[in-house]
RNA sequence: GCCCGGAUGGCGGAAUUGGUAGACGCGCUGGACUUAAAAUCCAGUGACCAUUAGGUUGUGCGGGUUCAAGUCCCGCUCCGGGUACCA
């Protein structure tokens, strides 16, 4: 029998799906080992071969560590709510579930070709009730636990109000937005409106005013993607800064533990130090400064207190509270105008001009507390709110931005710090601030002359002793926004009385997502549940109308797969004992500070309240590299130039001749001979039929119009001008007959060449446009040319200049997209070479974390080597033929090199090494006419991971029974692989040379002696001494002379 | 700007701890088989010089360490990713 790929591929699909292959279960007998994919969200465009990508390792691997005897979970499922679904749906009025189905179900066929070792039976959607009830329920108990600093773990709110009763709120170290202190006494006396006030100011998830992206013509909130240069990208209507009262989670209560954490991750470094970026920490401190004239301070944070005495002025951000108060009377109404000025030109013209320099003078000036100098404070907008203290002291000798600001308010700057070995200047002189990373301390007091590091720990001293501040570290990360307001997500298991906050009870769940009439906003702006008819409680009190955002779903649905099916939990205690955490996770960088980070918070609160054993998600993890797509163009002329081509034509000829001289044809004229006769000037140019009459005369012709007329090919499409020698002499009849000739040439030049597309390398010799076409009708970057006339009826006439009667187009790597017609579906792929060449392919393409334009000029190998592969167990009339002689020991080496690369190879993630180390094997068991089964069987084994139908087949072939899914994988003999030879490379000053072959133990004094005497060596010696002999055993020997 | 990666033939890439640079595959060239095509097989293939034998040179650029550098160190260039008025 041949290969046949198709009709191998569906029989072992079935069955696996027929015998529940990869159904798996707790089983306490057997190690645990839990390999997951990052959730795909099922678009419309259906998978591309990008995606498939870090599936295929993860595959491999799942499938490698059954053979190796553990219990393995590998799951797949959808991250189903979210935006395109619905914005379909507003374009269409189709229920986004309707649409979801439909992609969902086209995922799954997709992935079930390429032939996955999925637990289908797990398989889940976020927005399926079953599922996000228990997304619902993690909400509740996030409402219902706050932070505790001191032992650094959420804990019940519960607790907290217990302790309010006692002892007021003096003691608690929590996390929280709550500034007040209250005794037990003002605690007991406040009404239930105020209490539940303050208690959200605990809560983990809690309510608050955030600024949003407010876009009053489409009536909701835009994402910052959905936006471009301050209007939104859907109908580019403008976009304020707004303040809305939204659900947020206390992720920064983490920031500490998710960065503490991190050491204990395998995961890459550039992927820690972009979550760690992300977190980012900074140590410095905290500092009053106290206002000159009035009893208030002004907080600020900064990470470089030594720089205090560089100080000239202040800034705080525009929207801090403290500008109302510090502006005096004369610069109110310029500060208000700023404000106003801010608040207006947020996004927009902020990002339109990022460079220029704005602020404005509050009037008002705080002192230096450390050299006790008046300095004035402004307001701008390049100091921000939501970061510190929204308030900095600014050292313009030091830092760009505050010189940027100084240089614009003529300032004062002053420099503190100097590098090692460089001496003060006049920051008069001064383009940009200086660095002051390292140097010593100049200017500012009783640090003068210390170095950067120990000035700042002296600085943090002095001011804890002096109480002007203390020592503080700060984060970046900031608490996320948690409600948005769409249609297509998980609807907020909370209700509102009197305006507060409420959670459902458990047993309510799930509250399901509620029918509308359409997915838009209300009228008076409400989220489009809004719209919901009776989104009230059984009491009435109103339900939220905003939705969870996609991270809700996607935060625990790891933590899902343990026990999907389970009604009474998440995951039930024993599931999560026995599967844990992730062992392996496979995904692509763009989740690095979304889902990475929201998840493992989300871990260590489920973590914190008891409900998994482990606090970290995700334990190893693998960034896959994009599939980048390889656009193909071909190069149409430019129509505007075929007209200029024919006027130059026209204006470059010359219709007059030499009367004077007899006109003369020999048989072959030669080119002085006519230019003599017509008195033709250097650089024009003539050309002859076969008759050699003239048939075109042109003064400089334009290269390309030329090579045309060379080939031949013009005479093809121009009816071209014959000149006898009897109208070369008569004028009239001559500019007659050149006019008309460059008329009627004009018309065809037009019509024929707008639809002409040039090849490759000859594209520059035209103007020419380039034009994105299909790949899928480019092989090898040639065109199919036919193909091409077929793809658009645009096309239809075209015309081709060939180079090598081919016609070759250019390339460019973009990302994979529809509109660039670069698209290569697995499923084509699939057709026609099968899902084991494209997994092959795939993971032949290179490593895996890197990026790399998917071009299949390589796909013929693979599939080839797969052919080859099958031929190993069958004869030459195709018949299985297997034998069950004894290996030799060539045979043995063979393999056992194989099998101790291809485990290397999978346990360092180097699929594209094991690709070529099978080949390597298949080749050399080709040239041994290798037949026998007791190394063919390990073989298929060793390559079931990779290609796991073809195996399957061979498998059965061979005789046995079942799937090879849960055989042993091969153990791996050194004993095969010893030597009694190694063939050392000889060189002389780091030059290889020549190659020596010496036994295995041979000591260097023996090898030193054998290669001396090698005529070899007596040849590169010349007759030297040499100086120094280098033997390293079974690596090299190096001859120093 | 800052942080993190990367750069090796015509192309994708290999070289795992400093030890034979270019494995494996594609493409290309030549050949075998065939009426022909497909499929398959064989040989060659970094560049330069040389009839051959062979030699020179070569891992983005410039230095350095070493018996030996694609690999380590110093200084650059370019490309990719992340991030940003972050104090």
């Amino acid at each position: 029998m041949e290969y046949n790929f198709k009709a191998i591929e569906s029989k072992w699909q079935k069955f696996w799906s027929d015998n529940n292959t990869f159904k798996v279960d707790v089983d306490k007998s057997k190690p645990k080992f839990y390999v997951l994919d990052m959730f795909p969200y099922p678009s419309g465009a259906g998978l591309h071969v990008g995606h498939p990508l870090g599936y295929i390792a993860s595959d491999i691997y799942s499938r490698y560590k059954r053979l190796q005897g553990h219990n393995v979970l590998h799951p797949m499922g959808y991250d189903a709510f979210g935006l395109p679904a619905e914005q379909y749906a507003i374009q269409t009025g189709q229920h986004p579930a309707v649409t979801t189905d439909k992609n969902v179900k086209r995922y799954r066929e997709q992935l079930s070709k390429i032939g996955f070792s999925y637990d289908w039976d797990r398989e889940f959607r976020t927005c399926d009730t079953d599922y996000y009830k228990w997304t619902q329920w993690v909400f509740i108990e996030l409402f219902e636990h706050w932070y505790n600093k001191e032992n650094q773990k959420s804990v019940p709110i519960r607790d907290l109000i217990e302790v309010f009763c006692r002892e007021g709120n003096g003691k608690i170290n929590a996390a929280t937005d709550q500034i007040d202190v209250f005794t037990a006494e003002d605690w007991n006396n406040k009404s239930e409106k105020q209490q539940q006030e303050i208690l959200l100011n605990y809560r983990i998830a809690y309510l608050a005013d955030t600024m949003v992206n407010w876009c009053p013509a489409l009536g909701t909130v835009l994402a910052n993607d959905e936006i471009k240069e301050g209007l939104s990208v859907r109908g580019g209507h403008p976009v304020v800064q707004k303040k809305m009262r939204q659900w947020s989670l206390r992720i920064s209560a983490y920031a500490e533990r998710l960065l503490e954490d991190l050491n204990k991750l395998e995961w890459t470094d550039s992927l820690k130090e972009i979550q760690r970026n992300w977190i980012g920490r900074s140590e410095g401190a905290e500092m009053n400064f106290k206002l000159k004239g009035q009893d208030l301070e002004m907080e600020i944070f900064t990470t470089r207190p030594d720089t205090s005495w560089g100080v000239t002025f202040m800034v705080l951000a525009p929207e801090s509270d403290l500008v109302q108060k510090v502006t005096t009377e004369e610069h109110k109404a310029k500060v208000e105008e700023y404000i106003l000025e801010t608040k207006k030109r947020s996004e927009r013209d902020r990002m339109a001009d990022a460079k220029s320099v704005s602020g404005q003078f509050t009037g008002a000036y705080a002192i230096n507390p450390l050299n006790n100098q008046e300095i004035p404070i402004y307001i701008s907008d390049y100091v921000l709110m939501g970061y510190g203290t929204g308030a900095i002291m600014a050292v313009p000798g030091h830092d760009t931005r505050d010189f940027k600001f100084a240089r614009h308010f003529d300032l004062p700057i002053v420099q503190v710090v100097v590098k090692k070995g460089e001496n003060p200047t006049d920051p008069k002189d001064w383009d940009d601030s200086i660095d002051s990373k390292e140097g010593k301390m100049i200017n500012s007091g009783f640090i003068n002359d210390l170095d950067v590091n120990a000035a700042i720990k002296q600085t943090i001293q002095y001011i804890e002793e002096k109480g002007i501040g203390k020592r503080k570290v700060n984060f970046r990360l900031r608490d996320a926004i948690f409600s948005r307001q769409r249609y297509w997500g998980e609807p907020f298991p909370v209700y509102f009385k009197e305006g507060l906050p409420y959670v459902l009870e458990k047993d309510k769940l799930p509250l399901e997502l509620p029918k509308v009439d359409v997915y838009l906003p209300t009228e008076d702006g409400e989220p489009p549940l809004g719209r919901a008819k009776n989104w009230t409680t059984e009491d009435g009190y109103p339900f939220e109308l905003s939705t969870m955002p996609g991270f809700a779903g996607s935060s625990a649905y790891y933590l899902r797969y343990m026990d999907p099916k389970n009604n009474e939990a998440l995951v039930s205690e024993e599931a999560n004992e026995y599967w844990q955490d992730v062992d392996l996770y496979i995904g692509g960088t763009e989740h690095a500070t979304g889902h990475l980070i929201y998840s493992r918070f989300w871990n260590k609160f489920l973590f914190d309240i008891g409900w998994v054993c482990k606090d970290e998600p995700f334990r190893k993890l693998i960034n896959q590299g994009m599939i980048q797509g390889r656009s193909s163009f071909v190069y149409r002329i430019k129509y505007n130039e075929f007209k200029d081509d024919a006027k130059k034509i026209l204006s470059n000829f010359v219709p007059y001749l030499n009367y004077k001289k007899e006109l003369k044809f020999t048989k072959n004229p030669s080119v002085r001979e006519l230019r003599n006769l017509l008195n033709f000037r250097k650089g024009d140019v003539f050309y002859f039929d076969e008759e050699n009459n003239i048939v075109l005369i042109s003064r400089k012709l334009p290269s390309r119009i030329k090579r045309k007329i060379e080939e031949g090919n013009l005479r093809d499409k121009y009816e071209f001008l014959v000149l006898s020698e009897k109208e070369i002499k008569d004028k009239v009849i001559f500019n007659e007959r050149i006019n008309n000739f460059f008329k009627q040439g004009l018309e065809l030049s037009v019509g024929n060449l707008e639809n002409t597309f040039v090849s490759f390398n000859l594209r520059k010799e035209y103007d020419v446009t380039p034009i994105h076409v299909d790949v899928n009708i480019v092989s090898n970057d040639i065109l199919d040319t036919e193909a091409f006339k077929n793809w658009n009826p645009e096309y239809k006439n075209a015309e081709f200049i060939l180079e090598d009667g081919k016609y070759h187009c250019g390339h460019a790597v973009e990302k994979m997209s529809k509109s660039l017609y670069n698209v290569v579906n697995p499923d084509d792929v699939i057709e026609q070479y099968g899902a084991d060449t494209l997994r092959m392919y795939e993971m032949f393409l290179g490593p895996l974390e890197m990026s790399k334009p998917w071009d299949t000029n390589g796909i013929d190998g693979v599939h080839k080597f797969l052919r080859k592969f099958w031929r190993l167990f069958h004869d030459d009339q195709n018949n299985i033929s297997i034998t069950e002689e004894t290996p030799t020991k060539d045979e043995l080496k063979v393999l056992h090199k194989t099998i101790k690369k291809i485990q290397e190879d999978i346990e360092r993630f180097s699929f594209n090494t094991s690709v070529s180390a099978f080949m390597i094997c298949v080749n050399e068991l080709t040239d041994l006419k290798c037949k026998k089964r007791d190394v063919l069987e390990p073989l298929l084994v060793l390559l079931s991971s990779f290609a796991p139908h073809i195996t399957e087949e061979l498998w059965q072939l061979c005789g046995n029974n079942g799937s090879i899914t849960y055989v042993s994988f091969p153990k791996f003999e050194a004993k095969y692989l010893v030597e009694s030879s190694f063939e050392y490379p000889v060189s002389f000053n780091g030059k290889m040379r020549f190659k020596l072959e010496l036994p295995m133990e041979i000591s260097a004094k023996e090898a030193e002696d054998i290669v001396l005497s090698h005529e070899q060596a007596i040849k590169w010696l010349d007759g030297k001494t040499p100086r120094k002999i280098i033997f390293v055993p079974k690596k090299i020997i190096n001859i120093v002379i």
